[in-house]
DNA sequence: CCAGGGCGTCCGACGATACCGGACAGGGGC
DNA sequence: GCCCCTGTCCGGTATCGTCGGACGCCCTGG
């Protein structure tokens, strides 16, 4: 989880800096890749020469942005997962009772991996992605998984990490999350009030199995229709009923 | 498209293949990549750490997979494609109308992308996942897209990708397919019967902007379902139906 | 309990090669 | 037509990736 070891192979990580800067940048060109990552323009024109004859990246005539291939070895990794066979067709279920998003999420580095969402007839555009990492204290889902993961590991996670402020209300004592994760451990759920995004709110339980967490599902909208009764009670019971189904079906498999 | 250049960061290209290599073995040891892929233990070793390092293959104590950083850099990029913005609710959509799985794919170097699908309530498991790819020639999308092809480039994708034989009715003779892409464009979408999978049906249609093709959508289900009226008349309706509104949308977008 | 073989991991030296400065070609805009 | 700013290409040198070999661990079988 340290950034300080010298990586083996360096070569991979210019690389791996230059997809990076693309996903920063969506699309660029060769000086605007070399004046961003302060690496001379011959040095990124073999790399994104390399990268293109790999199909990790498309050449549209000086302009280069990620290729699919990207999505090939992660659409791969993602299907071999167990907890995604047996959770994506209740999560499409649970979408449907709610008619909000409704989301899967792995820990993975420390960090909260969103894995697959449903949208909801009525969901609203999201700004998240299959693949995208959020610091796990700043989600319902996220919170859910720190409450059920051993109390070193979570220290490790926000050291390595930190707690940055995403909204007003994002948790950064720390004393404070623990005490919520005391709560979520309780109650069973967790909740999310517009910690990583303004106007959104997120109700996550964990899956588990043996008491070790695998993952986590939420029920996400705008904070106009995630509140009073339905914040309080309708939506956990939806969400912890299928995280129920999923952890029942986990066992069978 | 040609694999004879040597790649400028050879270095890149070993990763990579441990990668690859990940993603045909699914997990695998130093031991078991090194023997796979004919190099020395230390070498995998070292590109292994790296890959760790950057997050792109996760270690489970000495046994390694790819990891969901891939899934990230894919969903970016399928993320900025306008294509899969205004085509994902309309293949949601033509899901629950036709019970059965609906699909996107768009081309890129020379093969068929499996950029999203969306399951039916009927719908049997698929072999596919996100950022899968095919020979062009063996999908329905994909004849479809190869219909809409300036001729030359579907003879260089045939000439660089051939045409294996997956069933007994995939077409392998270029005559034959020409044929077939002649009618295609007549009648406006495409069929696959049982040429990429035994038992499963398909009907394709393209999605055109001022007369280029920009990708194709299917609807694909069993053979038991797929035939007479509905796989003749009723299906092929719907897709085009879905089609034709993607077009539009993409057209005001 | 110990020997053996398999594993993942580490180390260090040599030589291939990645890096980078600089030169070139093409194209768009004053 | 000129200029500037692209992306692309080339070749030398110092770097660093490669690979043989050794280590320590765990599991297995004697």
């Amino acid at each position: 989880m340290s950034k300080s070891t010298p990586i083996p192979v360096k070569a991979v990580g210019v690389s791996f800096e230059v997809v990076s800067a693309l996903q920063q940048l969506g699309v660029a060109g060769v000086g605007e890749l070399a004046t961003h990552l302060e690496t001379p323009k011959s040095t990124i024109h073999d790399h994104l020469r390399t990268l293109e004859e790999l199909e990790l990246v498309v050449n549209d005539n000086g302009r280069y942005r990620i290729g699919t291939k990207f999505l090939e070895f992660g659409g791969y990794a993602r299907q071999r997962m167990k907890i995604y066979e047996v959770a994506r067709p209740e999560i499409v279920k649970l979408a449907e009772r709610t008619g909000e998003h409704a989301n899967l999420m792995i820990e993975e580095h420390g960090q909260g991996v969103f894995l697959f969402k449903s949208e909801g007839t009525d969901a609203v555009q999201l700004d998240t992605y299959n693949g995208y990492r959020v610091p796990l204290q700043t989600t319902a889902m996220g919170k859910a998984i720190l409450a059920h993961l051993p109390e070193e590991r979570v220290r490790a996670v926000l050291d390595c990490h930190g707690m940055p402020q995403i909204t007003d209300t994002t948790i950064t004592s720390e004393t404070e999350l623990f005490e919520e994760l005391e709560q979520i451990r309780k109650q069973g759920y967790a909740r999310d009030r517009e910690e990583r995004v303004r106007g959104m709110r997120c109700v996550g339980a964990p899956v588990l199995k043996d008491g070790t967490v695998l993952g986590a599902i939420s029920v996400s909208g705008p904070k106009s229709r995630m509140q009073g009764q339905r914040f309080d009670t309708e939506i956990p019971n939806h969400v912890l009923r299928t995280a129920n189904v999923i952890e029942v079906n986990m066992a069978y498999a």
